[in-house]
DNA sequence: GGGCCCGCAGGG
DNA sequence: CCCTGCGGGCCC
């Protein structure tokens, strides 16, 4: 039996499927060039000592959890994402299903500074629209901070960033559960309407929370946003693990290259309540490399139709 | 595994 | 200087 909570939110799914749908943004716009990789190349290599050495500096950031537990080397890359709790993590896996110019870089590595840094200095502005020099698509950190260094993305938690001509860049990482990503295309949510201080008897101070007003485009990120779809400047984005898509990488975050927005709406968000949220449609910028797709990702793909489904 | 609370970067 | 924010590490 699926709730009416359940139920509004399949049709608010769908809705926006067909929205995208609609403008077509189900695939790229132009057949990039080279076959986009349906499946990840078949030469799947076993982790061997060289990746290990690859991964090293990530791994050295974590040598504290390490420090605390006998487990092996591998479990302390699980640590830091929960969802990924029992999967395998497969760095070199990774980098088959990024597109060919893919490139991890971490620079966490810091050999013993408190945070792991021994470089915080950014060699490019973060304030910038369109692809930041030297930064590929296809780019894989393994965390927000690295990410922000290579100036993809400023802000360590925000999902947004940007200026007066619209916004920089955005990060996709799930906090909305009912935005759909078909890749060339997805929608997103605005920020706000999170109550981040708890209440008078118990404050709270979290960069994360559940929805709990309306969001609206006064907002500055949410305008930003709605500033983007009029002047049409590209917007960076960056995938996060936590997506729940078949377009997310599997751990950490990537730089998936250049979207405009397309349009900049308000509707019922997927909360308890029905909170008022500000939705946008991203729109992928053609001639760029195509998007790494992640077979294990179970589409839950049964939104079609409202009527079928009566057990 | 879930809850808590932190530093930090950015925009106004 | 104020505030916010789709991280993340730690403690339980």
């Amino acid at each position: 039996m699926v709730s009416p909570y359940e139920r509004q939110k399949e049709l608010q799914i769908a809705k926006n499927k067909e929205l995208l749908k609609s403008l077509g943004l189900e695939k790229p716009l132009f057949e990039p060039k080279e076959k986009p990789r349906k499946k990840a190349t078949p030469q799947k290599r076993k982790r061997t000592d060289e990746d290990t050495e690859n991964i090293e500096p990530s791994a050295r950031k974590l040598q504290r959890a390490e420090d605390s537990s006998e487990s092996g080397t591998l479990s302390i890359g699980l640590r830091r994402s929960s969802r990924n709790a029992g999967k395998a993590v497969d760095y070199s896996g990774e980098r088959t299903l990024s597109s060919p110019q893919s490139v991890i870089r971490n620079k966490t590595s810091g050999n013993d500074g408190p945070m792991g840094r021994e470089d915080g200095k950014r060699v490019h502005n973060p304030k910038t629209y369109g692809h930041i020099p030297g930064i590929a698509v296809g780019t894989w950190w393994l965390s927000r901070q690295d990410c922000s260094q290579d100036a993809v993305h400023a802000p360590w938690v925000g999902g947004i960033s940007g200026g007066r001509q619209g916004a920089y860049s955005v990060a996709l990482s799930g906090g909305y559960d009912d935005d759909v990503d078909l890749g060339y295309g997805f929608t997103y949510t605005g920020s706000g309407g999170r109550d981040l201080h708890g209440t008078k008897d118990k404050p709270k101070n979290l960069r994360t929370a559940p929805q709990s007003s309306d969001q609206s485009f006064e907002h500055s990120f949410n305008q930003m946003l709605k500033v983007s779809s009029e002047t049409r400047n590209p917007v960076r984005v960056v995938r996060g693990f936590k997506l729940q898509s078949k377009y997310a990488p599997s751990e950490g975050y990537r730089y998936d290259g250049l979207y405009v927005v397309e349009k900049a709406f308000m509707e019922k968000g997927n909360n308890a309540k029905g909170y008022l949220v500000c939705r946008y449609v991203f729109k992928r910028l053609p001639d760029q490399p195509p998007l790494p797709v992640r077979e294990d990702y179970e589409d839950l793909d049964s939104v079609e139709e409202p009527s079928a489904e009566e057990d």
